[in-house]
DNA sequence: ATTATCTATAGATCTATAGATAATGC
DNA sequence: ATTATCTATAGATCTATAGATAATGC
């Protein structure tokens, strides 16, 4: 029964990995923590060796989700020269990106959850927007300074929002038509 | 223990009022038949006599809290001659705003969790935005037709995400940066 | 007679813990 | 000897229903 410390390492980010996109998916109410181990190939009663509390796992995986996506915008506008803002709208107001919400934005997934739950998921929460907003500010053309950052924060409010809505009014036409609008506007402004 | 006709009307809507205010503070799932019977002075078992489920509480709360939200919109700005985006944005990115979730936009409180839920939830979403969308169109002074749609959706989407932004983060400072920047941006583009 | 609401409960599910088990790591 | 994981279960909570009760509405 009992495995190697290295392989219980691998195990705990296995099911951080998967909390991580069923929390996206179904919200962190959404999913039990035996639902959540047998996910992982493992039982139940082995969960709090692991985790001191499901909210525990709640702050990790949220801080897990909201890197890995960071690490992903970086990744997509690498290669593009310029107009990179518009590039990064383009591609997080994508038919793709709505359609997966397990692997999409945690803000977008679970931002609107976050206030109802402890400082320590706000923290996580904190922290990842401040990372987006710094990551942003680095691909921002414009200006400099304060006005920069508002521009910034506009933005990812922005881009936030529309993915949000998108998924929410369960209509194809109408979904297209608010990535595409909202996608739209970030280009103009960004030139 | 029986009551007159009307008054079982008023107690439906009474609980529909409640529920709309305890969905958009604690979700969907953070509350309870029971509990939420209790909070209208009435017992569990009555619940099903006025509904079919929760689930359909939560399309109705859902519906309600939209609607009331619009008409809240109007009021506030039907006596501001112009500026009126302006004046909606700085309303809507307000303190008061983002610290009363339960009397707060549905769309910022209960919109990430919607694409979670069945399509008559989804329906009563997609008419709440459309109805918001078409309200914005009204105030807006710039351009026509799809150019005017265009900015009116990326408008919604920018209140919406900065609002979800501001009360994710758990910080007093951010929040504030980022309601002002995001109504700070709606003002300049609705010049 | 009808029906809005009440009490009581079935049945499912959820978080967390207790104690057993068996493989690792000293 | 330690510990990662397992089985089993306690105890709380949740949705929904059954059947009783008492006031309304014909």
């Amino acid at each position: 029964m009992r495995v190697s410390r290295e392989q219980a390492d691998k195990n705990r980010e296995h099911v951080i990995d998967i909390a991580s996109c069923l929390f996206r998916e179904r919200g962190f109410e959404g999913i039990g923590v035996a639902d959540l181990m047998k996910e992982a190939g493992l039982t139940h009663g082995g969960f709090y060796g692991q985790f001191k509390s499901k909210e525990d796992l709640k702050v990790q995986a949220s801080r897990h989700a909201l890197s890995r996506n960071k690490d992903r915008w970086a990744k997509v506008i690498a290669e593009i020269p310029d107009e990179k803002l518009a590039a990064l709208a383009r591609f997080y107001l994508s038919d793709a990106h709505r359609d997966r919400r397990g692997e999409g934005c945690a803000l977008a997934a679970l931002g609107g959850d976050a206030p109802r739950y402890g400082p320590e998921l706000q923290a996580a929460f904190k922290d990842g927007i401040e990372g987006y907003l710094e990551f942003l500010d680095g691909i921002m053309s414009a200006s400099s300074g304060e006005e920069r950052r508002d521009k910034t924060i506009a933005a990812l409010s922005t881009m936030v929002g529309a993915l949000v809505l998108s998924r929410a009014v369960g209509d194809e036409a109408l979904s297209q038509k608010i990535l595409s609008a909202a996608a739209g506007e970030i280009a103009a402004k960004s030139e």
